[in-house]
RNA sequence: GGUCCAGUAGCUCAGUUGGAUAGAGCAGCAGCCUUCUAAGCUGCGGGUCACAGGUUCGAGUCCUGUCUGGAUCACCA
């Protein structure tokens, strides 16, 4: 790469020049701005100190060193402390011959370690996929994909949760008001069916609850005491317990909620190597309880429920187990992860959780340490940011949840619209059509998600829905159609464009420019993958996207009548057009052909 | 109250290990389709980077304090 090149010739400059060594951090190459003439910039006030001299004469003498000692290095400029480099075509040309055939562009070689395990999704199974699910699948889809092409191997997990008091509410308010309702005959698809049967034993027990206060209870009294709370209690128990009949019925319901499931997931072009089922785990979290307590690590409170004193790292006591002897999320999590080191020994086990649960996290990883688990230190939470609404957080009980499901079926329609208003698939099937403006959609709303960075809280409005022009995921997937209308037509034209091109070729400014961005790519991807951020994968894409429309704008390409400069435009296009579908794959988002 | 995170244009977001005059898109206004896809391109307006100090050649970026918003501190997950 040609920053590394520069960085090393200037320490080499500073030792000739001035007689000394300077810190590895002390060189700086960056980008020259738009408005300045060159390439790369070194910025030289931090090499004073070395040189003792003035500004102006240490950027003088540094430029006169780069242009006599590097072939790259065709000539400079100096203003106000910045010494401007600008790179020869013969650089950027043996670039694009390098690379512009190359599949694997921007991809790294595999290396040979333990795969990176990526838990993402982790539904309940007592509702549907909402808004918040959507940011979570997609973030964690991404990350996969950004660690794979980054050379690691990567095993996707999702883990379900799917049992837990909240499982036993949607369970016991179906028994009562169910009516034997189910996907079929109610013509309502399992997951939502579930849920409403959530939202419906929420209502009752506030109900009850009103009614208990009315009769003198406090509030926590009569949260804790009502009828409905109690038999939630009791069907946790007699799961936990095997009792058959509540094992059916759990069984039964969640299949429901699977079956809902998987079609979002289809829907969203996700899937996973491997699911695991809190149900199978959580016994393996409670063996590791008891032996914590066994061997001191945890103590047991006289009623029977078992803790973790945290009160030596700054943090509370953490209760494993209920007095009655039923587990919690966190007994269930130490199983998970027991489970999932003895499969896969990780190089790295990341949780993509969202940052609510940071507490959670922190007390899991201490409490595996506690137990003497060594890999506790390859678990990385990437923790992601809200989607909140415009007017704050979506709030179930006030019905303010966005939908999975809701969305997509409204991206899609505004696909469909947006398309039959520009009117031009006038010639394609309706499964072309159908398959377009599927692409489109969840191009639109995963675009949309991921350029923003993980870490963010972000905000989406409902009302406003998800645009399609400017910095959007069908932006940049029209600018992929558009070129590869270009090959097509050039192929019509029986064009060969893979002739080589004459050395000395001129090239125009926005061609430079792209040929920066390509070149920019590998860097990029690795940096993705450093700092698992699919954010900058989508900004990249923008960028590229961006740039070569203007382009577009400024040359004409197939009608250019010089064959050399013809030839290399095709081909500049096409490369541009392979880059853009690779790093929108990196974000699980395809590109049509056309549209 | 303790801990953690955030605050950049009317709105949604970028802004690399501190570097030049803080950038995009949307929304608004004005232009560009007899030429390769107008889901595009060009131009205009829009900023006390929450506030106040500090560190230094240089701070949106680092440090301290204040304000505002959010998360969390459950025998929920």
């Amino acid at each position: 790469m040609i920053e590394q090149i520069l960085i090393n010739t200037i320490h080499k400059a500073i030792k000739e020049l001035y007689g000394q060594e300077i810190p590895c951090n002390i060189a700086q190459v960056q980008k020259t701005r738009e408005e300045f003439e060159g390439d790369y910039t070194i910025v030289v006030f931090p090499l004073l100190k070395t040189s003792k001299k003035g500004v102006e004469q240490t950027a003088e003498e540094l430029g006169k060193y780069m242009v006599a000692n590097l072939i790259e290095v065709t000539g400079y400029n100096i203003i106000k402390g910045f010494l401007n480099l600008s790179i020869s075509n013969v650089y950027w040309l043996d670039f694009f011959n390098e690379n512009v055939g190359k599949s694997n562009f921007g991809s790294h070689n595999q290396k040979d370690t333990d795969p990176v395990v990526v838990e993402f999704s982790s539904p309940n199974t007592n509702k549907p996929l909402h808004l918040g699910h959507i940011r979570n699948n997609l973030i964690g889809w991404s990350v996969a994909e950004i660690l794979n092409n980054n050379g690691q191997k990567v095993a996707r997990v999702n883990l379900v949760n799917d049992r837990g008091i909240h499982i036993c509410k949607s369970m016991v308010a179906w028994q009562k008001w169910g009516n034997n309702n189910n996907p079929e005959n109610s013509n309502i698809k399992g997951d939502r069916l579930v849920g409403d049967y959530y939202v419906l034993f929420d209502k009752k027990n506030k109900e009850e609850i009103t009614s208990l206060m009315a009769d003198g209870f406090t509030k926590d009294e009569a949260s804790n005491s009502t009828s409905l709370m109690l038999e939630s209690k009791q069907m946790l128990k007699d799961w936990e317990d095997g009792i058959e009949e509540v094992r059916e019925l759990w069984k039964k319901m969640n299949n429901w909620v699977y079956k809902g499931m998987d079609a979002t997931y289809a829907r969203m072009g996700i899937s996973f190597d491997k699911v695991y089922y809190e149900s199978e785990t959580y016994l393996l979290g409670k063996k590791l309880v008891e032996e914590g307590l066994r061997s001191g690590v945890f103590f047991q409170k006289d009623d029977g429920s078992v803790w973790c004193d945290l009160s030596e790292d700054g943090l509370d006591e953490k209760l494993l187990i209920r007095a009655d002897g039923t587990s919690v999320y966190m007994t269930q999590d130490i199983g998970t992860a027991q489970l999932r080191y003895d499969d896969y020994h990780p190089s790295e086990l990341i949780y993509v959780v969202g940052n609510e649960q940071n507490y959670h996290f922190d007390v899991l990883k201490l409490i595996l340490k506690k137990l003497g688990k060594s890999w506790a230190d390859h678990i990385r939470h990437l923790n992601y940011g809200m989607v909140e609404l415009p007017f704050g957080k979506m709030k179930s009980r006030e019905g303010t949840v966005v939908d999975a499901d809701d969305l997509i079926d409204e991206m899609y329609l505004t696909a469909k619209k947006t398309s039959e208003e520009l009117g031009k698939f006038d010639d394609f099937s309706n499964d072309e059509a159908t398959e377009l403006f599927n692409m489109l959609s969840m191009g639109a709303l995963k675009y949309f998600i991921l350029k923003v960075d993980p870490k963010k809280t972000m905000v989406f409005n409902p009302v406003e829905s998800i645009d399609f022009n400017g910095n959007t995921g069908p932006f940049i997937q029209y600018t992929h159609a558009r070129i590869r209308s270009i090959i097509r037509k050039s192929n019509q034209l029986k064009i060969n464009y893979n002739l080589k091109f004459n050395i000395d070729y001129k090239f125009e400014r926005k061609e430079i420019s792209l040929l920066k961005l390509l070149h920019n790519y590998p860097e990029i991807t690795k940096q993705a993958a450093y700092s698992h951020s699919p954010a900058l994968i989508a900004n990249y894409a923008y960028e590229l996207a961006k740039e070569y429309n203007q382009y577009y704008h400024e040359v004409v390409i197939l009608k250019e009548v010089d064959e050399n400069k013809r030839n290399f435009r095709i081909l500049l296009s096409e490369f541009t057009g392979n880059n853009i579908k690779s790093s929108m794959a990196l974000l699980g988002i395809q590109v049509p052909e056309r549209m």
